[in-house]
RNA sequence: GCGCCCAUAGCUCAGUCCGGAUAGAGCGACGGACUACGAAUCCGUAGGUCAGAGGUUCGAAUCCUCUUGGGCGCGCCA
């Protein structure tokens, strides 16, 4: 609809430039805002202010003149020029009612838009080493990157998920490090813990399991060889934990790519090799470097050590290139927001490859602060305690969890306290927003033991709703298409909540003031209707967070 | 020291990209509503120098500068 009116007020701007009625002036960008108050119509745009001083007249002229040209449309049952010179914009009623038919009829389809015109994007998340299982911070990338997938697809972007395995170098030695320290102690032997290894109980799991299932072979190696191999056998048994936690989240992925298989491929020496080629590489102190100040960055990075080892970064140019490589239009990298300063070294690299740095956006997500009772919970893996996302499914379930995470944008800090999100228990705002479904659901139990049959949607006469209300949660269910793709454009999931939480609202005190179910067959098919749209776009917006739609609770 | 992000109601936050009308929610507090399709709901009340100062503008929470306070980054770590 925001759509369609911009492309309306548009051709009137031409029409009335046409006319000589408005100067030819070059004619802004239409931008239409949801003016605060019903009274203010339902669309605003503030165009005949930014237009006033180009065309030398006031801003209520402007206004007036190209409301002229809007006279007699098909959608806009009002027009007026207000205040200092907005142009507000009232929708004819059948508009926003006849969006309930459409959800109806679209179901599960409704609230697809095409912005993406069949572009592929890949969403790269979550990416956790696998030295340890999920904490809460992975929980809330996990839940906002799902989350983007699933609204990119709806709006139209071929999509695919994919997790990047860190399992070379200095962490991956470090597991195995530990694992073996602990698989010696559990065979009798005193061995020093290494000094920065991974303390958690979980380590001592790990080389219990692998001592039951294969005893004590591992202590008849040379202890490299041993490391080595417990690290790999660590490795798998941790990725297991992380595939089982996500998809308990219901987080599942197209791909895992592991940073090893860049090595094994060559790909790393590959990318270095065309970065020299390129001239972008040159030695100092006996090290290698990339020119990344060449492309904005603050200072040159080392790809490869004196010691000839690469670094992290060296392996994340290739694994960049690859994903490039496999065609994407565009690629989505969520990282938590410690990553920042490394930005722009990736765009640095991705733009020395010969790609725009507008084909990847990185997003960052600022960590989770785990409070239990007010008090800090130390997330270092580290240390051995943490919160793992296991734990909190486990506490407050995944639907609460999930919306949690969306509650708020990407760039602020989250506040996650337990005692807090069990103590609102049922005051949770996924609750309200799940009762609307439940209730309606009811409803529609209730009119079927009734025997009263709910017509098909294109047969239901939608002229018996008639109350402001009515008109209002109609509007709601008519906004969610451009919700879904301003959501999409802006990469901002957090605005479905509020979305969510306002239709909510209005549906339920409307809920508390009128029935659905009466004797008048008419009103009663009509409002079935309404009910019905509404039960549609909760249980698809709440299909986008990733959050079930209970037919009862 | 340099760079990035942040500061809005008692608390947690939207709104900032793209300046616009009386700055919005939730939680918490207080007072009401179930013999009605589900009270996990609703109705009402209270609550603000948008950190501070200056600037641009017809108009600033929004843009610019400075100050204060907080977070993060600045490795031949990942």
């Amino acid at each position: 609809m925001k759509r369609f009116l911009t492309s309306l007020l548009e051709a009137a701007l031409r029409r009335a430039v046409q006319k000589g009625r408005l100067p030819e002036v070059e004619l802004p960008q239409v931008v239409l805002d949801y003016p605060p108050e019903g009274r203010f119509g339902d669309y605003a745009t503030n165009l005949a202010m930014v237009l006033a001083p180009r065309c030398g007249m006031s801003p209520r002229e402007v206004a007036s003149r190209v409301l002229e040209e809007l006279e007699g449309s098909e959608v806009l049952s009002r027009v007026e020029v207000a205040g200092p010179g907005f142009i507000n914009l009232f929708l004819k009623d059948e508009v926003w009612f006849e969006a309930l038919r459409t959800a109806c009829l679209q179901g599960e389809g409704y609230g697809r838009v095409d912005v993406g015109r069949g572009q592929r994007v890949l969403v790269e998340f979550v990416s956790a080493n696998p030295t340890g299982p999920l904490h809460i911070g992975h929980g809330r990338i996990a839940a906002l990157g799902d989350t983007l997938a699933r609204l990119l697809e709806r709006a139209g972007y071929r999509v695919e998920r994919e997790y990047y395995i860190n399992d070379v170098g200095t962490q991956m030695e470090l597991l195995g490090r530990s694992v073996y320290a602990r698989y010696c102690e559990l065979s009798g032997l005193r061995v020093p813990f290494p000094e920065e290894g991974y303390r958690g109980d979980y380590i001592r799991e790990i080389a219990e399991g692998i001592l039951k299932e294969e005893g004590r072979r591992y202590l008849e190696v040379p202890e490299e060889e041993a490391v080595r191999r417990l690290a790999e056998r660590a490795k798998e048994v941790i990725l297991g934990w992380i595939r089982d936690d996500l998809e308990r989240f219901r987080v599942s992925f197209d791909r895992w790519s592991s940073e090893r298989s860049l090595y094994e491929a060559g790909e790393v020496q590959e990318v270095l090799e065309e970065l020299r080629t390129k001239g972008l590489l040159y030695e100092r102190e006996g090290a290698l470097w990339f020119k990344s100040t060449l492309f904005g960055d603050e200072k040159d990075r080392v790809v490869v050590r004196a010691s000839g080892a690469t670094t992290y970064f060296a392996s994340d140019i290739a694994y960049h290139r690859r994903k490039l490589q496999r065609g994407y239009d565009i690629l989505i990298d969520l990282w938590g927001a410690d990553h920042h300063g490394y930005v722009k070294r990736v765009e640095a690299a991705v733009e020395a490859l010969g790609y725009g740095k507008e084909r990847l956006k990185v997003i960052l997500v600022q960590l989770v602060n785990l409070l239990r009772g007010g008090e800090r919970v130390s997330m270092s893996t580290r240390a051995g305690e943490f919160a793992t996302l296991k734990e909190v499914m486990d506490e407050v379930g995944v639907d609460a969890c999930r919306y949690f995470f969306l509650l708020r944008r990407a760039e602020s800090p989250l506040d996650f306290d337990l005692e807090l999100a069990k103590r609102q228990g049922e005051e949770n705002p996924v609750y309200y927003v799940q009762y609307v479904h439940a209730r309606i659901a009811s409803i529609l139990r209730k009119a079927a033991e009734r025997g009263v049959g709910v017509p098909p949607p294109e047969e239901v006469d939608l002229s018996p709703l008639e109350l402001p209300e009515e008109r209002e949660i109609a509007k709601q269910v008519g906004l969610f298409p451009e919700v879904v793709e301003g959501m999409a454009l802006s990469l901002e999931p957090h605005h479905l909540p509020p979305y969510l939480h306002r239709l909510a609202g209005t549906f339920h005190s409307y809920y508390n003031k009128h029935r659905v179910l009466s004797e008048d067959r008419a009103l009663t098919a009509a409002r079935l209707l309404l009910v019905q749209g509404v039960k549609q776009v909760v249980r698809n917006a709440l299909e986008l967070l990733g959050t079930t739609a209970p037919e009862e609770m």
